[in-house]
DNA sequence: CGGCGTTTGCTAACGGCGTTCACTAAAGCG
DNA sequence: CGCTTTAGTGAACGCCGTTAGCAAACGCCG
């Protein structure tokens, strides 16, 4: 019995429940010194064993072809016992990197977020730092231009959870989606700061909508220590329109009646701008030619 | 070989591809007559047979069963074995009724899009019919309503066709779900006869996005015959903004932010009405005890 | 270098899934 | 009654996630 549950201990240790498993080893397996599951604990994480790299690099090749099954394949075609097979491994042996089919999924999508984030701040890089309206206009098109570009992953980053179980610990992601998140809440900042346009009346905010954004800007640091609830009413508006147009391209839900979602997005960002102070200006003229059917 | 092929024409050949397989059984089993298959063609449908009807409920057990079974475990937990136990039956005999668990999804979908569109339209119609204002109010208010009261549903409906596989047909969700458009097109169609708000200048609508706009309209029949692009385009950026502030309350994306979701939505309804020259009222006192969490 | 605990990956197995095929029993119709 | 059509079953195939037990490889330490 108790082995048993020291040895299930022992399995599901990695990623997931990092820290939870080190303190109920720390109780139950008195007799094994700690340092043995991690070495050179005290000389910091530069010295990386070469069983902690060569188990990384397993790790993140588990992680490529999950990935590569996500976009040929959809959510519905990532198994574990693909990705296996793909290695040259067997299912089960994947379960001492993973804890499971929903643990590897959770992975992935963190990893994803992190890869847009990034994606979203090279484009906020590539203009110049001091132009605070086109950077946002760059970034915001980043945003739709990853995610029709990569509509697999941004399914399962913003659609709903509907393969893992509802009690599985997505923490990880959500991390990493709130990173995400961050890039905008700078940018938003920044317009802020710059006092570009009039916030709206108070009165415009009934007192549940005020308590709601508050919890909002206090859960996501906002490097202004007391932004305005209108700021971030503003702010949530313009996201709520963001991810409707853009999630309705990705998820296809106008197909049947428009060819080109390209026009209505930037349709939708000339106007989110507008509202904000924002200058407009048009894409490059590669904008009639977009991913749409040449035809 | 052709027994095996005529053999494939006679199962799958119910609620999906009905009209294909007459056309096929048609020409290839030319000895067996017509009638049999589906008798007294011309005194017309109000005469079912026996075994129609039985058939029928059959199959609607079959869709409420899979109905319940999304509702409770999530798409992903409509299996055809699951439904075939709860049933008593096994799971080839719903092969019958359904060509695969694709098509039964398909299906309940489509009766998930005419149950809202129902929802919505009760609503409309149970406030007077000449209050264009507070008819559109209403109505807007029961789509979400329905939503976060049928999470499950509107995740298959709106979300990202993750569990189908691509080549599915899916034409009959998609006809009910422009029968559902349809409910607000007539109702943006009356506040556009009634002038109540201007039209964004036509320079504000770029030429492609006035050639997509224009077969958006084409393709869902407005009642007006030569609506301009222009209310087009504000009935989609109307849309968008409804369609985001909805989908990520159900699918549960600000989840770690904000404890209710019913203030932002308020909100944002109040903006969108009010952009529509559409008279907004608070609802009611229940307001503030939503279906959050009671703490 | 050998010994030995840790880590890794395997095989076998269980149960669940979608789907097909061959077949039986029932129902409807002349 | 006899014949055709239909409803439904059981067996089977190949997927899937997951668990348990076991053997080989690894790496550290004496």
């Amino acid at each position: 019995m108790l082995t048993a549950f020291t040895k299930a201990c022992r399995r599901y240790d990695v990623n997931i429940a990092d820290e939870d498993r080190g303190a109920r080893t720390g109780r139950l397996r008195r007799g094994v010194p700690q340092q043995m599951t991690k070495p050179q604990l005290d000389l910091g994480a530069a010295q990386p064993t070469r069983r902690e790299r060569v188990r990384e690099a397993t790790l993140a090749e588990i992680k490529q072809i999950a990935r590569n099954h996500l976009v040929e394949h959809g959510t519905g075609g990532v198994s574990l016992r693909a990705v296996a097979r793909e290695m040259g491994m067997t299912a089960p042996g994947l379960y001492r990197y993973v804890s499971g089919i929903d643990a590897l999924l959770v992975l992935i999508t963190a990893d994803m977020f992190q890869e847009l984030a990034d994606a979203v701040a090279a484009a906020d890089a590539s203009v110049p730092a001091d132009d605070t309206d086109l950077r946002i206009l760059t970034s915001l098109r980043a945003f739709r231009s990853w995610a029709v570009t990569h509509r697999a992953e941004f399914a399962t980053m913003f659609g709903p959870h509907v393969r893992l179980a509802p009690e599985t610990d997505i923490t990880p992601a959500v991390e990493a989606g709130r990173r995400f998140g961050a890039t905008f809440y700078t940018l938003f900042d920044r317009l802020l700061s710059e006092e570009r346009f009039p916030l709206p009346d108070g009165d415009r905010v009934s007192p549940q909508l005020a308590r709601e954004l508050r919890a909002f800007a206090d859960t996501c640091g906002f490097s202004a220590p007391h932004i305005p609830v209108e700021a971030v009413m503003v702010l949530s508006s313009c996201w709520v329109r963001l991810y409707g147009v853009v999630s309705m391209e990705v998820f296809e839900h106008l197909n049947f009646v428009m060819r080109d979602m390209e026009p209505l997005f930037e349709s939708e960002l000339r106007s989110i701008l507008t509202g904000l102070g924002v200058r407009y200006l048009p894409p490059e003229s590669s904008a009639s030619v977009t991913t749409g059917t040449p035809d």
